[in-house]
Parts: C-alpha cells; sequence; structure tokens
DNA sequence: TAATGTGCTATACTAAAGTATATCGGTATA
DNA sequence: TATACCGATATACTTTAGTATAGCACATTA
C-alpha cells in the first residue's frame, strides 16, 4: 500500500493538519474495490467469501489487499473465531462507520454537481 | 482522464444514482494534484504561472493535465482574456467552490479518525 | 475417495498514473 | 540581439495499480 503524498504541505493559509486530514481520508477511499467492499459491510459482519460473491468481479488477490489495507488504516476489524474449522469476520470499527459522513456529503455534491452540469446544456 | 468505474452497480440496497454521485465526487478528487490546484483557486482566480509557482514540484505538463481534467468536470472555468499578450485565468465554477462541504466533511472525519486510532495504542 | 468450501498467497503480467526533459510560438525587456 | 516570461505540448520513461491464473492447507459433504 503506497500513501499518497499530496504536495499541499508548502500552501499556505490551510493547517497541516486539515491538509493530512484530508490525505487521511483519501488515502481510506482510494483504490477501485474499497467503496465496494465498505457497501458490502455497512448492514454488519461478513465472511471473506460472502463479500467476494457480492462484489462480482472482484479476484481474491485484490479483495485480501484492500482489506489488509482497510484494516491497517483502522477501518475495518478483522476476528479469527476459533471454531474448527476457524471462520474470519469483517467488520466496520466505530470510527470506519463514521466514514459513511463523507460519502454522505459525496453523494449530496455529486447530485448536486450532476445537475448543475446539465443545466449548462 | 481514464474514468474510474467502481463495480459497485450490483450491491443491492444502494441507489444506482446514489453510487454514480460518489464516482463522480471520487473521480474529481483522484490525482495527485487535483487538491493542491484547487486548494490554490480558494480565494481567487489565477494564471496558469502563478499555480505553477505555488506548487512547488508539479510539472507543467501535470498542471496543464489536471486543469484540463478539472475543466472537463465542470469545477473550474479557463478564461482567455484578448489582450496583447493573452492571459488565461483559472477559477473554480459555483458548483466547483461547493466541493469544499465534502473536504470539510473530509477535514472532520480525518480528523476525529487520527485521533480515534492515536486513544487505542 | 472425489468434490467442494474456506481464506487466503505467489507469480507473472497489463494498464494506468505520474515524472523527466526538451521544445514551441508568441511577447516583452535589457 | 539575447534573454526571459507566458501557456502550454511532445516524447520517452518509471512507478503504481490492478488483473489473470494457479495453488495451498485444512475441513466438510456426497
Amino acid at each position: 500500500m503506497k500513501e499518497i503524498q499530496l504536495d499541499f504541505n508548502d500552501i499556505k493559509e490551510c493547517p497541516h493538519s486539515f491538509v493530512m486530514a484530508v490525505n487521511d481520508t483519501m488515502n481510506v477511499l482510494t483504490g477501485k474495490w474499497k467503496l465496494p467492499i465498505m457497501a458490502t459491510l455497512i448492514f454488519g459482519k461478513k465472511r471473506f467469501k460472502e463479500i467476494e460473491r457480492e462484489i462480482p468481479r472482484i479476484t481474491p488477490r485484490m479483495l485480501s489487499k484492500e482489506l489488509r489495507e482497510l484494516e491497517l488504516n483502522g477501518i475495518v476489524k478483522r476476528t479469527v473465531h476459533d471454531s474448527i474449522p476457524v471462520s474470519i469476520e469483517y467488520e466496520f470499527t466505530t470510527s470506519g462507520r463514521a466514514i459513511k459522513h463523507v460519502l454522505d456529503a459525496m453523494v449530496e455534491w455529486g447530485l448536486e454537481h450532476r445537475q448543475a452540469v446539465l443545466n449548462r446544456h
């Protein structure tokens, strides 16, 4: 996982902590399968194969990779149940679930912007 | 400019228009220099060289490319003043400026999330 | 015993994003 | 006349992101 380092740092008038915050958020959301994966977890815990089945063209490699990134970023919690056989569950952390507010803002702006663009033609 | 097609479509429970809205927003924000460029335009119009000077390591190729994308996406307006020599100015569209609400949500979540992660250790 | 499900990883590849460097036609300035 | 600023574009390259395909250890079901 390569952290995108937006070269924002040198731009005045914008607190450094804000820049870092936006970078953090972008790093969480960037990646082709991040949002589909999060969408599957909205209504609760899911197992690897469940997520895989719900996202049509994803490969296990990508699912594994993106889940690991989400876990490292503290968005998703991975729990190993030591039943036989072991089952493994993925779910949002509290902080991870809160990213919904960002998505809500994106939906709102996206809808408005699409209208604005259409109205110009 | 390649449109990221998040394969979100097949996931039930989420209106298709919402998915498109989030995709639109992500397409606008994705790209290493998009946010730095937008940051320079917050306080008003700027010329190509002004933006270039304010963003330390950007190359003219990338600035040109990202500005063109922002223009195509209806975020930024490009105005050619036919003075001699011509000067060209870039500024936010109304709809473009409104993306600030999304950035605000990202700042808020980013700050809270960073705290949440720190508190766990 | 064979086939199937679970939760992955390894290797090799293609495609997309970003960088480096040079150049261009016009205008203004020394 | 030489130099520099403006707003870029062209070509070639490297790096990162994503895909394709195979396989593995273990357990269950037929």
